[in-house]
DNA sequence: TTGATTAAGTTCGACATAGAACCATATAGT
DNA sequence: ACTATATGGTTCTATGTCGAACTTAATCAA
């Protein structure tokens, strides 16, 4: 009868922690005093998806609690790398908007992340990344999922 | 001409970071207040591999700074889960040892888990834990290299 | 309309995390 | 042997993160 320890999920959990605190370093070493892993995180989404965007949506992009997005938000402003609007259609609520710095900066981050990534890029086969990013949305999904 | 944005490699870390958050904030609402999860992935850690290790070489696993560590050992030494003996071989370093308690929180602990993780186990075909988990072994190899 | 409930953002307090400086011991170079 | 340097671990400090409570506006019920 064998004992069967812990399922493989923890395993890749376990894995996927280490991955994101090391990609969380490498980013932020590269990265001007005090500009963190999520500040890059919103840029880059705002600009892949637009702006205009409510930060309770960005929040809920990260899957991270709304007062830690108020903090990051604030940490943008203040860089003059976003700009927060009122919301027309809702007076509690704001829009954030990029600046140029903000789309400035953002893609001068990808160009030394990507060269400091140079050495990591050609190691990944796309065939692996069509399926490991597949199985990562839907680990993510489901994870996401559960919390009720 | 296509104006490539940035490698997969950025898609797949900030998804990487989200599971880590999501997985970390599922696994600390199934434990006692204020134990996190450090804690148990140190525990775990030590069941699997052995104890008797020194704080550093813990530390390596994890990839975590050594004071970083020292806190979590701390957390686990006051909750009486392991026990802390000096290095014969070294009289600067120290050993780790698990406790029965310690082992019977980690048990316990992996039982909830499974338990909160039953709806996503099934998701997961062997098949995608089979390129999946060599993957993220292989990139977390890669990010450690990258680091001087 | 009025009153109650929900939603968007912020503020406050607690704490895990990590860089820097530090102490004690080990190791290497001469 | 002796000094210099490197290593294991802790302390100090700063800060990112998050739960809880709060404010204001929107929505819903009657």
């Amino acid at each position: 009868m064998p004992e069967h320890g812990p399922p493989p999920i923890f395993d890749l959990l376990n894995e996927i922690g280490i991955i994101s605190q090391l990609s969380r370093a490498a980013m932020e070493a590269r990265t001007p005093e005090g500009v963190v892993l999520p500040h890059f995180s919103v840029l880059n989404h705002l600009v892949r998806l637009g702006d205009g965007r409510t930060p309770l949506q960005i929040a809920r992009a990260f899957q991270m609690p709304k007062n830690s997005l108020t903090h990051t938000l604030s940490g943008l402003e203040a860089r003059g790398w976003i700009e927060m609007r009122p919301n027309p259609e809702d007076k509690r609520s704001k829009l954030v908007f990029l600046t140029d710095a903000g789309r400035a900066f953002r893609d001068e981050t990808i160009q030394n992340l990507a060269q400091d990534f140079q050495a990591i890029v050609p190691e990944i086969e796309p065939g692996e990344v069509e399926v490991v990013l597949p199985f990562l949305k839907k680990l993510r999904t489901l994870l996401d999922q559960r919390r009720d």
